[in-house]
DNA sequence: TTTTTTAATCGTAATATTGCAATTAATAAA
DNA sequence: TTTATTAATTGCAATATTACGATTAAAAAA
């Protein structure tokens, strides 16, 4: 087993867990913090500031590319990596109005 | 390896990773849309509503309730579940901080 | 007391994730 | 052309996660 039966849970509910796993593991909330901090920067610049290797790294940034919260462009040998803000704001506002449900006070 | 080096990252990295860990996985995201629709449910309501496993069930609200994101109070021979205001609070301020972020416009 | 109900825990199997060395591919520089 | 430089990909090992049947534990009901 220890396979996710995604065919019993909702668009919304899988939509929500599968942006939730961009944030599940901290190299990925650095390389985003790295990326607010300085705007853009390319791969190398993230293995020296994070820590790890670079193909682990790499393999990070492919996850975060994949689901459209980064993007890379190609520059000389390098490749410049940037958040994508459309994709940010929608993931944003599909967590935000997970978070926001309202709390009932009678609680056990 | 594939064990997570935590120690090379921040406090408020590695407490993002954690707390986004709890919706990284639909199933937890069902059974929090549950309680917020009515308030307070035992563990068979769950097991009804979702169609999981009573043993899966069951640890995916241990998850929940070690991040302290629902309470589980025992009731007879059942034990009733609900949402930790106060721990939800907590972690939405936290990921709105990480989501509210400014991004800059000159994007690669 | 015995039986039923409910949920936690144990044990196990399957899949997913994390990490890195080594290699590859592509461009830039010499 | 040859030699860097940079990042993606491959292959592999280790750990984590998911799922569930079976069992256990505790309280309620008969």
């Amino acid at each position: 087993m220890g396979v996710t039966k995604s065919e019993i849970f909702s668009d919304v509910q899988n939509e929500i867990a599968i942006l939730a796993k961009a944030f599940a593991h901290p190299a990925r909330v650095a390389i985003l913090h790295h990326l607010f901090k300085v705007n853009t920067c390319i791969c190398g610049d993230l293995v020296d500031e994070i820590g790890l290797a670079q193909a682990t790294i790499s393999q990070h940034l492919k996850e975060l590319k994949t689901l459209g919260l980064i993007k890379g462009s190609i520059a000389g040998t390098s490749v410049c990596y940037c958040i994508n803000p459309q994709k940010w704001v929608e993931m944003k506002t599909l967590l935000t109005a997970f978070f926001d449900q309202d709390i009932n006070i009678s609680c056990c």
